[in-house]
DNA sequence: GCAAGTATCTCGCTGAGCGAGGTAATAATC
DNA sequence: GATTATTACCTCGCTCAGCGAGATACTTGC
C-alpha cells in the first residue's frame, strides 16, 4: 500500500519521475492518484450508506447549489452529472425514496420541478466530508499564506483545464 | 458557470468562503470540484472511445503499474478499483476483447494471471492524458520552485488523507 | 386558440457489478 | 506422497443504474 515511496531526492535532481518524462509529470500522476483515492473513498462511503457513487455526487451538487443560493432542477442536475433525462429521473426517484431530497413544483413555471435537499442530506454530506475537511484544513494550516495562494491558483487552473475538451 | 467569483478580499479578511464556514473551506470545495471535473472528463473520453469509466480507470492503473515496473494481476487490479472477483473478470474480459490488454499465465505460480497492457492501451492513455498533461505542465511553469513544492506536498497530504477511513 | 418549444416523466432494454459457488494450482500437515 | 487448507481466478444467475425513444404537461409566440 505504501509502495509509492519515491526516491525523494536521492535520484537525479530535478527529475523526480521516470526517466524520459518531462519535469512536473510526477505532479500530474499525483493529481490523478488524488482523484482516484477520493473517488474510491466516495464509493466506499456511498456503499456503506446504501447509495451509489452517482447518488453521492448528486447530493454534493445539490448541497453546493443550495450553498450558492441557486435553484436546482432535474435538468440542471442531469447535465452536471452527465446523465440523460431518464437516468436523472431514476436518480431523483432514488434520492426521494430515501428521504434525502424533495420534489417541489415551481409555481412560476409549472413544467419545472425544484429539488430541495432535506436536512438528512446535509447531515449525510457532513458526515462524509467532515473528517476529510478537518484533515485538509489541518494540513492547510502547515502552509504559508503565499503557498496556500499558490495551491488555490493551481487547483483553479486544473479545474478549468479539465473542463475544456 | 463562473458563479464562483468569490469576494476575493472584499469581505471579512481571512474568511473567504460563505459566512460561518471555517477558513480554507473554499479550498476543499475547489478540490472537490477538480475531482468532479476530472471524473466527467474521463467519463466523456471513455464514452467517446467505446468504453466505461471503470475501464479507463483500470487502464490507468495498469499503465501506472507498468511504469513503476510492477506486475499486474486480476486480484490486485480488482482490489485497487474496489471490484469483487466477478466484476474484475468481466472488466478484464472487456479490455481483452478490445485488444487493449492480454492475459498471460505466470510460469512460476500457475494459478496467477499476469496482465499486459498492449501498445494500443498506451496510445489511448496518452491521447486522453496528453492534452491535460500539457496544460498542467504549462500551468506549473508559472509557479516558483518553492510554490511547486508546496503544491506537491499538499496533494500528497490529501492523497493520504483520502486513503484513510 | 394553435403550433412550436421546453421540462420532466414513462417504458423497455442493455450490460456493469454483485453474491455464491466452482476449478486449478500451490502450501501445509501428517 | 496422500490429505487438507489456502490462494487465484473464473462461471452462473441476478439486480438495478443508465440509455434511447417517446409520452405528457406546461409555457410562449403568432
Amino acid at each position: 500500500m505504501a509502495k509509492r515511496q519515491e526516491p525523494g531526492g536521492a535520484g537525479a535532481p530535478g527529475e523526480a519521475g521516470s526517466p524520459g518524462e518531462p519535469a512536473g509529470m510526477d505532479l500530474v500522476h499525483l493529481l490523478r492518484e488524488v482523484t482516484l483515492r477520493l473517488d474510491l473513498a466516495g464509493a466506499r462511503f456511498a456503499g456503506r450508506n446504501g447509495l451509489h457513487p452517482t447518488d453521492l455526487r448528486a447530493l454534493i451538487c445539490l448541497l453546493d447549489a443550495a450553498r450558492a443560493g441557486t435553484e436546482s432542477t432535474p435538468g440542471r442536475l442531469g447535465e452536471r452529472l452527465g446523465l440523460n433525462s431518464a437516468g436523472t429521473t431514476a436518480l431523483i426517484d432514488r434520492l426521494e425514496r430515501l428521504g434525502l431530497i424533495r420534489r417541489v413544483r415551481d409555481t412560476r413555471d409549472r413544467r419545472r420541478v425544484l429539488l430541495e435537499a432535506d436536512e438528512r442530506a446535509v447531515a449525510l454530506g457532513r458526515s462524509f466530508f467532515g473528517p476529510l475537511i478537518d484533515r485538509t484544513i489541518d494540513l492547510l494550516a502547515t502552509f504559508e499564506p503565499g503557498e496556500q495562494a499558490a495551491i488555490r491558483r493551481f487547483l483553479s487552473g486544473v479545474r478549468d483545464a479539465a473542463g475544456e475538451d
